[in-house]
DNA sequence: GGTGGCGATAACCTGGAGGCATGACTGATC
DNA sequence: GATCAGTCATGCCTCCAGGTTATCGCCACC
């Protein structure tokens, strides 16, 4: 069996992240050439080339690509793996629920509330994860269970449910031409300023302006004048003095979705997952 | 990070699958004191107890029981990132459909057919399958499409469109006490003889009688008298001599269904399947 | 109490992963 | 176009993880 190793894969994941053999090295915490070595190790145990260096450039090959894109699931898998059976049999293990701060719609409160009166409840930890990551929280096991926004996140991988369906409103400083109007297309903000959101791949989509971190970073921003953002409406209530949001009505609603690892079976899970939805019976996956 | 290193995952599934170090070790083709500090290790790593040993039974614990539930699966989605690496980017490859020997329902030369006309239709290599694994060709990468039965098959990580349902048939010798019946119940065979199996965990859930290897040894054996069988009805078509086949009517139906790996985007596999269901467009997934 | 099966331990060996120093290539600069 | 800076590859050395064989200790079973 052609094999390789995870330490080997996770090597491969930081330099195709990087496409720089001393930062990848430097992320982890080796030298470069061993890093070099260790690529080349894999190129021809696969029999393939996953790199195009020239001492100026690193780029994937397209085996590269699907190794990056696959490789990355099977690490997930292992590092879920490890956890699971770090955890199993823990009876009085605690329940992980992970959410972006702020990110919840004002219903974490309820849920949990509901949850704990299941006759079988735990106590729940509750990580704030970074900007882009929470799906990969539930992937690799780091949480059992967690708060995503659809269509924002990739659900892929994730079994889930919506809890609750919002439109998007455009944040604008009150003096904006287009601040007095009911509602506005996408077609409407044309030539304006979106921010790209720091950690995410793309920018999120939609902006190429200054970079922010968070949405309070994003509401100065907006404040001073220098962009606008589209958000999902529960994301910015309270609205602060001075600015207005105006429901953006050409683009897909935003969804708060109650999400967890498909093919998760335990009863710690679905206990949650049936009182988050408040309903009698388990939900089906 | 802790990190766990497919071979010792390997080591570990291994043990988990024989509880003995001696014949795990000889699988493995190492030593067994090897294999022993290599469990001791990973143990320590994580931890965890893996396995209750004394000197004349090795079991799991449940930790080692989440391991060896997940961490198939991570071994799968290694073996998945390594094959797609190595088929990535050949764009004269071939198409890989799995099957079980027989289990086509007749349906395989039209899917051929059909798929040869398609412009970007590629060579089809056909793999027969093990018993129980065609599932597993699909989620490590060795094949690309499958044919399934559900619910015999576990379809857990693959995407599938129903190609053919059919419903099943009890096989009796001619002159068994049911023969002449123009169906039968489930609960009309209680106390008959059902086959396990060779090769499927628990015998494919219904019988407990002599093992069988494939459907022409248990035919043999129900002509002999010394068992029954129920059986989808394609898969006995055309009946040998001597047999009845007498429709179950109160069991879940069968369905012939085209499998491929959850996530998959590759156009080779989404063109195989859209021939295969003699649509016009892409199906979902 | 002897015996055989099985896992753990001990002692040793070795391939290869990783470190350091340096070479080789290349695009940029003046 | 000579020099330089940045970057990846190579050569050589070290050291340990993971392998081997031999042996022990435990237990079940005659």
């Amino acid at each position: 069996m052609t094999d390789l190793e995870t330490r080997e894969l996770e090597y491969f994941i930081t330099l195709a992240d990087e496409l720089h053999f001393g930062r990848a090295a430097a992320r982890l915490s080796i030298a470069q050439p061993a890093l070099s070595k260790a690529i080349r190790r894999v190129e021809t145990r696969l029999g393939v080339p996953l790199f195009v260096r020239s001492s100026r450039h690193v780029e994937l090959t397209p085996a590269g690509e699907a190794l990056r894109e696959h490789g990355r699931h099977a690490l997930n898998a292992v590092g879920a793996a490890v956890r699971h059976a770090q955890r199993a049999g823990d009876a009085r293990s605690r329940l992980r629920l992970v959410l972006k701060p702020g990110g919840d719609a004002g219903l974490l409160s309820g849920i949990l509330a509901r949850y704990a009166q299941q006759p079988d409840a735990r106590q729940v930890d509750i990580l704030f994860s970074g900007p882009a990551d929470r799906a990969d929280f539930l992937r690799d096991g780091r949480a059992d269970v967690g708060l995503l926004y659809a269509p924002f996140d990739d659900l892929g991988g994730l079994a889930h449910e919506t809890l609750h369906t919002e439109d998007r409103v455009a944040i604008l400083p009150s003096g904006h031409r287009l601040a007095g109007r009911a509602s506005v297309l996408m077609s409407d903000l044309e030539g304006e300023t979106l921010p790209r959101w720091k950690g995410i791949p793309g920018g999120g989509g939609d902006g190429d302006g200054p970079e922010v971190a968070d949405v309070v970073q994003l509401l100065q921003m907006i404040t001073v004048g220098r962009m606008i953002g589209v958000l999902p409406r529960s994301l910015v209530e309270p609205l602060p003095p001075g600015l207005r949001g105006v429901p953006v009505t050409d683009t897909p609603p935003s969804r708060l979705v109650l999400a967890w690892p498909e093919h998760e079976r335990r009863p710690l899970v679905a206990s949650f997952v049936t009182a988050a939805l408040g309903r009698d019976e388990a939900p089906h996956d």
